[in-house]
DNA sequence: CGCAACCGCGCG
DNA sequence: AAAGCGCGCGGTTGCG
């Protein structure tokens, strides 16, 4: 039995798979013998070290995974040291272990293989504003591990009021966000103003408070292996969960995050089912038939054209420029401050509806048009990249064709192939629903306790309609002050004085420069040096008035961040179970339906889609019903792993459809 | 000419 | 009606 496999590069086209297994390597025993393969050879060599269902280890999974799929070898699990690296450097829980406090190195700099640019994770090891309490979550393994497994966890908390998990999580933020911690955690504004001021330097990582400590524990004994710097990486990871403040929590965020890197790499492989007849037949509706010349405007742009030019007595006039079209509008009398849609609609002028259509259907041009189905559109497929871990809070990213914008006006061409359908799967209200259980408010838990959040925030007598409780969780959760969404604040709080106080305390935090982090540890990113430089500005006692108030937007900006970053992030982490669980149950499903055990993961139910609180799955029409369990139930599961049993639902809408806009 | 910043808008 | 979070992308504009 080998329940690790390291895969790492052996030079000249050599790949070297070394089975591991903690507990019979001592730090002076020999590894077992690697097998060292071609490239050639790859595949079918982990196929065969498959069957005994170990864990991958590997630097990154876009990296090694692909080759794989390409072959037709799916994997079970992995550890995708890139990624859990970034986590533990940054979180608070780790921020004393060796990793956290080591310089900055190869596994801080490592680039997503195809990504060309997008938001690194900051290196800097995190504040320790928050502590953590001890409190019993599901094993790591169960993302992956086959129910049969999961009956030896169950969560220690007593079921029917709160969950002692949900309480302390309260208590925790009581007393972390709000008291003492914090106030400790603050950064010396003086002292560190005074390191950077001599410097020009480009900007480097900022001197760490937690880092400047000497480390609880002594670094890990490692052996002596220069040759695998790859398992060095990870041991050192081991030991920063192991000796972290609530290894549980950060145990299921690398687990999560992990296996959400292979549903990544998988759903680029198989795809988005695109029919590009019909993505053709809705542009003509929207735009009129493909111009012969590239670049011209189809028909119906054109003649909306015309009839701005005319409504606005300019026969130049030219809405594809910004700077132009404000002028043009200026010339006909329309005073306007900009030319964004949002504010035309104002404007009472024969020109604008004309003007507002011409930008709607422009937009479907140059974003979803033919160049871009021309571009990213093969065989019937959209293959999008997928970049977890890309964006700060832990949603993912992508790049290339722009697939979690797809407008709704297009995807009706996203359709499913013959003999299958579309599962589409919603997390309702997941971002309220998740800070609820954050901040273990009981009676927002209650007000979405077997039906629409809003509407129980309606039928509580909280709020007087479903728009305005929408708008008011809106606003606390993003930070908004002004409009319908700030006046519904000071009821909200009256209501739901828990889950406010939370995102408050959240936003308190980043105001003082301190982080905060998820609910399974991911860690904010700490302000950069020109936000402290300018908090610097605005403290010294000659500072300017224009100093003191652009501190203070400053500081009320990244509080809004830090607010918002604590019920994103973790929305995200009950995202990446979910995915997690859904993945593993179609897996299971696809055993379990078909005789032929090798079926390529397309013909079987699969995920073809996730956008950070949606799936769509493509599966055999057959199995479409049991497909809408299972991501129920996977909803379930994702619930509990993170949040034990406090008694907030986590409700998922699905939606068996042909194509996608039949959803919703 | 290429590159970066900005604008505006698509998605959650 | 249009503010507050996180993104990617295509177009224009401005700079070297």
């Amino acid at each position: 039995m080998t329940p690790f496999v390291l895969v790492t590069d052996a030079g000249a086209d050599r790949i070297r798979l070394q089975p591991y297994d903690p507990t019979s390597t001592g730090d002076g025993d020999a590894l077992p013998e690697p097998r060292v393969v071609t490239v050639a050879d790859f595949a079918p060599t982990a196929a065969d070290l498959e069957r005994e269902h170990p864990r991958w280890v590997w630097d990154d999974t876009a990296r090694w995974y692909p080759r794989l799929l390409a072959a037709g070898v799916r994997v079970e699990r992995c550890v995708d040291l890139r990624l859990c690296h970034l986590i533990l450097r940054a979180s608070s829980l780790t921020a004393h272990s060796a990793l956290a406090t080591a310089p900055a190195g190869r596994w801080d700099a490592m680039p997503h293989p195809s990504a060309v640019t997008h938001q690194g994770l900051p290196i800097d090891s995190a504040g320790r504003f928050q502590r953590s309490e001890h409190t019993a979550l599901f094993e790591v393994d169960e993302l992956v591990a086959p129910p049969a497994a999961r009956a030896l966890s169950a969560p220690a908390s007593p079921a029917g009021a709160l969950a002692a998990d949900a309480l302390a999580a309260d208590a925790l933020a009581a007393d972390a966000l709000a008291a003492g911690a914090l106030a400790a955690d603050a950064p010396d504004a003086g002292a560190s103003g005074t390191t950077r001021s001599g410097s020009s330097s480009p900007a480097g990582p900022r001197p760490d408070p937690s880092a400047a400590e000497t480390p609880l524990l002594e670094p890990p004994e490692l052996p002596e292996l220069p040759e695998l710097p790859e398992l060095t990486e990870w041991l050192l990871q081991r030991d920063a969960v192991a000796t972290a403040d609530d290894p549980s929590r950060i145990a299921l965020l690398l687990a999560a995050e992990s296996a959400g890197a292979l549903v990544a790499a998988e759903m680029q492989y198989v795809g988005i089912p695109w029919d590009a007849r019909r993505h053709d037949e809705i542009l003509n509706d929207l735009l009129g038939p493909r111009p012969a010349v590239p670049g011209a405007r189809p028909a119906q742009l054109e003649a909306l054209l015309a009839r701005i030019r005319t409504h606005l007595g300019d026969p130049t006039a030219n809405p594809d420029s910004p700077a132009e079209l404000l002028k043009s509008l200026r010339r006909a009398g329309i005073t306007a401050e900009s030319t964004r849609s949002w504010e035309l609609r104002n404007i009472d002028h024969p020109a604008i509806p004309d003007l507002l259509d011409y930008k709607k259907r422009s937009r479907i041009l140059t974003a979803n048009g033919w160049s871009w189905l021309d571009t990213w559109v093969r065989d019937g497929r959209f293959h999008p990249t997928y970049l977890p871990g890309g964006v700060v809070t832990g949603r993912w990213a992508s790049e290339g064709g722009g697939a979690l914008q797809l407008p709704k006006a297009v995807r009706g061409a996203v359709r499913a192939d013959p003999g299958k359908i579309l599962v589409v799967a919603d997390a309702a209200q997941l971002e309220p629903r998740i800070l609820a259980a954050l901040a273990g408010d009981r009676a927002m838990a209650a007000a979405g306790q077997g039906r629409d959040l809003y509407d129980g925030m309606v039928a509580s007598g909280a709020v007087d309609t479903r728009a305005h409780a929408k708008l008011g969780m809106l606003g606390a959760m993003y930070g908004g002050t002004t409009g319908e969404s700030g006046r519904m604040l000071p009821r909200l709080a009256r209501a739901y004085p828990a889950a406010i106080a939370y995102v408050e305390a959240a936003a308190r935090s980043g105001e003082a420069g301190a982080t905060v982090s998820t609910r399974l540890g991911r860690t904010s990113p700490r302000p950069g040096d020109a936000w402290l430089d300018v908090q610097d500005a605005a403290g010294s006692d000659e500072a300017t008035d224009a100093a003191r108030s652009r501190a203070r937007s400053a500081a009320r900006s990244w509080g809004r961040f830090t607010r918002n970053f604590v019920v994103q992030g973790t929305a995200a982490e009950w995202a990446l179970c979910w995915i997690g669980s859904i993945r593993r149950r179609l897996w299971q499903l696809g055993l379990d339906a078909h005789s032929d055990a090798d079926a390529p993961l397309a013909d079987r139910p699969h995920l073809a889609f996730f956008l950070h609180d949606e799936v769509m799955v493509h599966t055999p029409l057959d199995l479409a019903e049991q497909v809408g369990d299972e991501i129920r139930a996977a909803a379930v599961e994702a619930g509990r792993l993170i949040f034990g049993d406090a008694p907030v639902q986590f409700p998922v809408t699905v939606a068996t459809v042909a194509s996608y806009d039949q959803a919703k």
